[in-house]
DNA sequence: TATATTTGCTAACAGTGTTAGGTAAATTCA
DNA sequence: TGAATTTACCTAACACTGTTAGCAAATATA
């Protein structure tokens, strides 16, 4: 009897429905106004409704969350097809790599927990004590006839963003290393971007 | 009249107690579930009291990512000064950034916008197919002879976090250079990276 | 002492996620 | 077909958020 299988089916619907409408909310206005109760009365159905599609609120991002890793790895897995030097290949990750977080925003900030409450950070008294200390220091190892502040610049968000990269990575999972593996990246990361200033 | 000194001394003092308690709060519960009400009931005073001392929830938090910026500048300070090397210098620095983010995760979580909602991401299968797409690749240049699961590990986990890091910082502020730039920085740090994987 | 100011409260508004309980329609069974 | 059962859906509530208007009491000033 196809019964079932249309009801299965109008289920389905629905909840694609929702999962659409809720993106495009998203899309319009971030995932800090996204609510249970917006996304009802966008659909047309009571709130109780999402409540048969999803356990909760959390269960909506989460999907968005393997959406997004899907269509990353879609994405990075064609890009590398096209190189046959694995270093050409690692490049051409990193790339689209970028090119989808920037491209996939709303993917991205859901994928890596980035843009709690407060902060879009601007440059305050004391982020620049921080930088012009840490910048002073490497334009020194980058060498007097070498600096300009291009490359200055350049280097020390690259120092940085190693740096926060290693850390924010580690504080959002679970599933991870030892401590002393994680300090082992940390000092495998930045003696070779010290050797990569050198040269 | 010291009266009008004494107010403001009290004043501050209030002040003084909301922080204090609000960090006690996020100490023991994390961010998300810090309110003005419950600070406002902790306190023994009503919630508008609050408001007489801050605008609003977010100047509160605010307030801690300063002294964050500033604790964590005090730390780096101290840590470099120690040695004459640039390099050694640098290193300190590192090794002070990633000791505070860890210390201080409350900070750290709330400097950087870290944490949203959903993501305490795990290993699902749409994250482990990116994962050895990438480590293969990197396999590949570390050359065969040199690789083991340490060290590919290792290498993995920097590579990644590298472009993390520099997509997070540029993502979350507002204040930045130009796509090219950043565009640069990340070719910059990229093609470091590989020059460091193969000798 | 009378007036003005400050202080702190209650109570509300508007929003959030979540769920208990009831009704009416659709489907199944006798 | 008619009764029983399941399903779909909604209203209304609970327990929370941040924020603010308006009022009463304590304090300071004239």
């Amino acid at each position: 009897m196809g019964i079932a299988e249309r009801r299965l089916r109008q289920k389905e619907e629905i909840r694609a429905i929702i999962l659409d409408t809720a993106w495009e909310m998203v899309k319009k206005e971030g995932w800090q106004s996204l609510s249970i109760r917006k996304i009802a009365e966008a659909i047309e159905y009571s709130v109780p409704v999402i409540y048969d599609h999803f356990e909760n609120k959390e269960a909506i991002l989460l999907e968005f969350t393997k959406q997004g890793f899907q269509l990353l790895f879609k994405k990075l897995e064609k890009a590398q097809e096209k190189y046959d030097d694995p270093a050409a290949k690692l490049t051409a990750i990193a790339d689209t790599y970028w090119d989808f977080a920037f491209k996939n925003k709303e993917y991205y900030q859901l994928m890596f927990g980035l843009g709690m409450a407060c902060c879009e950070f601007e440059a305050t008294p004391e982020t620049m004590a921080i930088r012009k200390l840490t910048q002073d220091i490497i334009n020194e190892l980058i060498g007097k006839n070498k600096v300009n502040s291009t490359n200055s610049c350049l280097k020390y968000h690259t120092f940085w963003s190693v740096l926060h990269g290693l850390i924010s990575i580690k504080m959002m999972r679970k599933w991870d290393v030892t401590d002393e593996v994680n300090k082992l990246v940390v000092k495998d990361a930045i003696s070779g971007f010290i050797k990569n200033l050198q040269n």
